[in-house]
RNA sequence: GCCAAGGUGGCAGAGUCCGGCCUAACGCAGCGGCCUGCAGAGCCGCCCACCGCCGGUUCAAAUCCGGCCCUUGGCUCCA
């Protein structure tokens, strides 16, 4: 069973071969640090973590590069609000950045490379395409001729001619023709960009924010938008990717230009694979920065947690659409539930049987076999995560038959389904099944336990009034207590 | 207008590239039963879709072909 991917340079699935048949070179273009991260961002974090965690575990050493861009008009325009200057709000933004990535429990990515780092390289390459002829000079700025570049629109499926009669001839006199796009721009910052980012939020800033500029052969500026992505690869992966990911809203003209620049540059095919992550939608429309109408990482995990949030993203694939909404969310809580009290389930049996038990249960096995060979099958099939989840549910519903219908365990039968749990829930889903107890939650369960004693007194004089309002109690508390054959449980 | 991605049950969302096992998956919500002091969880079962519309190809189409309608994204900063 081999991986297979959709690419959207092609059209088509493609079985998926790296250049390097042990390692996987991945670039994903990340987030301009001027905004707090929002779910829309997360839902293309989280997917490109699963992807990489499933290339790890077909076995190869994936090399997962992705940028934040820190030179930005937009960053420039929360100067004074967010941060003393530009570089103070972008760390600003990347504190919150990380913060949210790992309250996701993203995998850290190998290299996080930063724009105003890589002034050098984007300048290097920029002089290369003048050089080469790709670009030229003009009023001290630099742009990429797109005229040079026969395949220009390969990626988005455009053709050049209907491209150049979009542009608006006046916008830039200085180009030559109405698509080229600025690799290097003269002077500082754009202040009607500025202007337009500030909007009227952002009473009592500076009314003239400096942004930063760099010494360059063209004189003092700024690098364009594209450009940074091309050199930053190249700087980190190389001239050739196995897999560029970005959100769909990117093809255009963003990843049309960073092909356009880099192939004319090097050469050689920038990347072999375009994945290409859909966005969400709220009330028919996306959910943006710009939009406003976006829920920040932040505020969503402290309401539901990391592991149901994954699941909400999981339960859609990557390349399609998928709709936001609290009852949406509040599904995947409930799913979240079904799957990890199933776990925890196993696990407390688990602990109860002895490893040298006769018992065999072949449904259990074969059920087992059945949702690892199903979810290896769906993530092979272009990182399909929603069949893949179907597959977890149904070993879900397998150890839930087992352990209602059986009075003597399957000690292998129920190893075996927690251990597909852990490497395909857990390794490759990145859900954190079994949780996680701290010295707070330590406490809070000695007290849940008092409590249940007490309970269970009441409950064995008939005292079922007072059993039911402790239990009523504790539910207030946000813990669920249940009864089971073998003593009260609860969940925190 | 052009390019791209979509339109599947109350909701959500796979399947469409490689036509038949799809009278349509996994779920959520709802209903009934088992279990339980009760509740919850779990289990068993049920309810809800002829897959945007029209036409074509085929023994056979949600899946292929043609036309049309609608939605979203891109063409300006954007995961």
């Amino acid at each position: 069973m081999t991986l297979r991917v959709r690419n959207t340079l092609s059209g088509e699935t493609e079985e998926f071969v790296p250049e390097d048949p042990d390692e996987v070179r991945l670039y994903y273009c990340g987030l301009t640090t001027s905004d707090p991260p929002h779910l829309g961002h997360a839902r293309s974090w989280v997917h490109v973590d699963v992807m990489s965690r499933w290339l790890r575990h077909l076995g190869y050493d994936v090399q997962h590069v992705e940028n934040f861009t820190d030179v930005n008009e937009k960053i420039v325009a929360r100067v004074g609000r967010d941060g003393d200057d530009e570089n103070d709000v972008a760390e600003h933004y990347i504190a919150e950045i990380l913060d949210s990535m790992r309250a996701l429990n993203l995998e850290r990515t190998e290299v996080r490379p930063r724009v105003s780092e890589h002034v050098p390289e984007i300048i290097d390459l920029v002089e290369t395409l003048v050089e080469t002829g790709h670009a030229y000079e003009s009023n001290g700025s630099v742009y990429f001729d797109v005229t040079t570049f026969e395949e220009y629109g390969k990626l988005s499926n455009q053709d050049l001619a209907h491209i150049e009669e979009q542009g608006d001839p006046d916008e830039r006199s200085e180009k030559r023709n109405p698509a080229d796009f600025a690799l290097w721009k003269a002077g500082g910052v754009d202040t009607d960009a500025i202007e337009r980012h500030r909007g009227h939020d952002h009473p009592g800033t500076p009314a003239h924010p400096e942004g930063q500029t760099w010494e360059s052969p063209w004189g003092e500026g700024r690098p364009g938008w594209h450009i940074e992505c091309s050199a930053m690869s190249m700087a980190h992966l190389g001239e050739t990717l196995d897999i560029h990911v970005g959100g769909r809203d990117l093809v255009f003209p963003h990843h049309e230009n960073e092909i356009a620049q880099s192939e004319a540059a090097t050469g050689q095919p920038f990347a072999n694979y375009w994945l290409h992550c859909a966005l969400f939608e709220m009330d028919e429309e996306k959910m943006s920065s710009s939009l406003g109408n976006f829920v920040t990482v932040r505020d969503a995990v402290a309401e539901y947690g990391a592991d149901a949030l994954r699941l909400f993203m999981v339960s859609g694939t990557y390349n399609s659409r998928q709709t936001y909404s609290e009852d949406a969310i509040d599904e995947a809580v409930e799913r979240w539930e079904r799957l990890s009290r199933a776990y925890d389930d196993a696990v407390a049996a688990l602990d109860s049987v002895d490893a040298h038990t006769k018992v065999v249960d072949d449904d259990l096995r074969a059920a087992t076999e059945a949702a690892r060979a199903d979810f290896e099958a769906a993530m092979n099939d272009d990182f399909n995560t929603r069949e893949a989840l179907s597959a977890l549910s149904d070993l879900a519903s397998a150890l839930n038959v087992h352990l209602a219908e059986r009075d003597a365990y399957d000690y292998r039968g129920l190893r075996e389904g927690v251990e597909a749990f852990e490497t395909y829930g857990g390794d490759v889903l990145g859900f954190s099944f079994g949780g996680e107890s701290g010295g707070d939650v330590t406490l809070a369960e000695d007290l849940v336990e008092l409590v249940l004693d007490l309970r269970e007194e009441a409950r064995d004089a008939g005292e079922y009034e007072r059993a039911d309002r402790l239990r009523d109690e504790l539910e207030a508390l946000d813990v669920t207590v249940e009864d089971t054959d073998s003593g009260p449980t609860y969940r925190l």
